[in-house]
RNA sequence: CGGGGUGUAGUAUAUCGGUAGUAUACUUGUUUUGGGAACAAGAGGGCUGGGUUCGAUUCCCAGCACCCCGACCA
């Protein structure tokens, strides 16, 4: 580790623009500091928006690539609806209306006059969209109806936070329209599994599956279900969500159909989806006091090769190392970045470090007399040296040790950072501790605004997988038939 | 939106009611090149708008932005 570096003192260099916060000191700052070091992303000069960088982008891309085919395999189709909603679309679901009314943006104005109508810029696309599947439905053999759509969506937050939080994401969000309640539910709880699987196999991050809480419930849904993550200072992190959202909504936007019985029943439904929050929780799950660590399957660059020479040795150095980087890409079929350029080598290390990039290769005069190249982990800062003939089959192998050893790391944190308060001091203490605590609650609303108030901690998750166990109500001692996962969230 | 804090160069900062300094980054040149190199030259700065003052970056007011704490949320 480099701690002198860090710290700014007299005598000391002053590396202030190179290092970056200590998690230690300031989170939050060292969050901000990560995505600025890997050029990830930006405030725009526009209220609460992000400028998303290239780099950073890339990151959405792989997002993208991989979750849209995993929905296509599960027979959803992609579409696109608009981003401007009439007024009236969105106040027909009461609950819907109410729970979105505060942080929707409402165009009033166009074509140089005031419009009749006000249009909403859509906050998520439910009442859009259920309204035209109205009109694409009309038998149970239109059924189930399954669509997706990427697309950016507005809503007025008051603490915006790249990535986490800004005015305006990019999202994907799915609808689907089912025949009968258990159809709607099944398919709400496999996208459920879909966002947990990605999160765990490309994102290396363990999650809690699991549903919430009435309070913490969709605006419109008859139950949420959420995959959660814990960061690394043990706040919750809802990392994507899922709805049942019953008849709720096609009963106000009348999707309805003919059943085998021919008698008219409405559609029972869902919706889904997963934002470039996901590309926060990324951060604040690997990242470290040196910047961002990518998991090797989610990587833009899988390595890079840095050319290591002094002049004399820099014609020949810069061929070898883009003959190897063009070999090893073929050999490996992955992104594999090469450096030639006439830097420090130092210069070359801590920018990609800072980049995440999760394996660095080293090439120089005398890793090309032996043949050989220097590979070093951005996880462990392992240091090997590897023969040029075996250089694709130990970096693969690397490349999957990392994604390993990441999510381990994550999931220990996990692990370790879950516990059980059985009493109000336990679960104060625990709370403010950054834990996930696992505790008896009443199943009231009303406690849990109470322990909310009193904490800043809510139900983040009513597991699956949790285990049936009376107890008493951490809060209001009333009787609790399962423990549920409490949490400071993001 | 409520409470608190901060606004000086790309970044981090110093000083100050009277010519704004340093480090680093950047540009150019020379020497360098296996973990943030050395020397020289160069370019770059007081959030915005009012007020007080002979004079404001400094003091006062407002706005805006950012950070922290709430309320809200993917």
């Amino acid at each position: 580790m480099d701690e002198e570096i860090k710290v700014n003192k007299e005598g000391s260099k002053d590396y202030s623009e190179k290092a970056i916060t200590p998690r230690a000191t300031d989170y939050s700052a060292w969050y901000l500091d990560v995505i600025d070091a890997a050029g990830l992303a930006e405030h725009a000069p526009v209220k609460g928006c992000m400028i998303i960088k290239p780099y950073g982008y890339a990151i959405w891309e792989a997002i993208q690539k991989i979750l849209d085919k995993k929905f296509k395999e599960s027979g959803v189709e992609n579409a696109y609806f608009p981003l401007l909603i009439p007024e009236r679309l969105l106040k027909r679901e009461e609950d819907h209306v109410e729970g979105f009314a505060p942080e929707v943006a409402v165009v009033t104005h166009a074509g140089g006059k005031e419009l009749e109508e006000p249009l909403v810029i859509r906050p998520t696309s439910e009442t859009i969209m259920y309204e035209v599947f109205s009109k694409w439905i009309h038998s149970y053999r239109d059924l189930p109806l399954l669509i997706n759509q990427w697309a950016n969506v507005v809503r007025w937050e008051m603490r915006p936070r790249l990535f986490l939080r800004t005015t305006e994401f990019l999202w994907q969000e799915g609808h689907t329209v089912h025949a009968t309640d258990a159809d709607a539910d099944a398919r709400a709880r496999q996208m459920l599994e879909v966002y947990k699987w990605f999160a765990e196999e490309y994102l290396a991050m363990p999650v809690l599956v699991g549903q919430k809480s009435e309070s913490e419930k969709f605006a419109g849904a008859a139950k949420t279900y959420s995959v959660e993550a814990m960061m690394q200072d043990g706040k919750a992190l809802q990392f994507a969500t899922s709805h049942n959202l019953g008849q709720n909504f096609s009963k106000v936007f009348d999707v309805k159909f003919l059943n085998e019985k021919g008698e008219n029943e409405f559609g029972w439904q869902t919706s889904w989806g997963c934002s470039t929050r996901m590309i926060g929780g990324l951060i604040m799950t690997h990242s470290d006091d040196k910047g961002l660590i990518l998991p090797p399957r989610i990587a833009s660059i899988s390595a890079v090769i840095v050319s290591i020479g002094s002049e004399a040795d820099r014609a020949r150095v810069t061929e070898e190392a883009q003959t190897l980087g063009m070999k090893l890409t073929a050999e490996t079929g992955l992104n594999i970045k090469v450096d030639v350029r006439d830097k420090r080598p130092g210069d070359k290390f801590y920018e990609w470090e800072k980049k995440g990039v999760p394996v660095r290769l080293e090439l120089g005069p005398k890793d090309i007399a032996s043949d050989s190249v220097v590979m070093v982990r951005r996880d462990t800062g392992e240091k090997t040296t590897v023969a040029q003939d075996e250089l694709a089959e130990t970096l693969k192998s690397t490349l999957e040790a990392i994604q390993k050893n990441l999510f381990d790391i994550a999931l220990a944190r996990k692990n370790e950072r879950t516990k059980k308060a059985d009493n109000w001091e336990d679960f104060k203490k625990l709370i403010d501790e950054g834990n996930f605590v696992l505790a008896h609650w009443d199943g009231t609303p009303e406690t849990e605004a109470e322990i909310k108030a009193d904490t800043n901690a809510t139900v983040r998750s009513i597991p699956f997988d949790m285990e049936k166990e009376e107890g008493v109500c951490v809060k209001s001692g009333k009787p609790s038939k399962m423990r549920v996962i409490f949490a400071r969230s993001y």
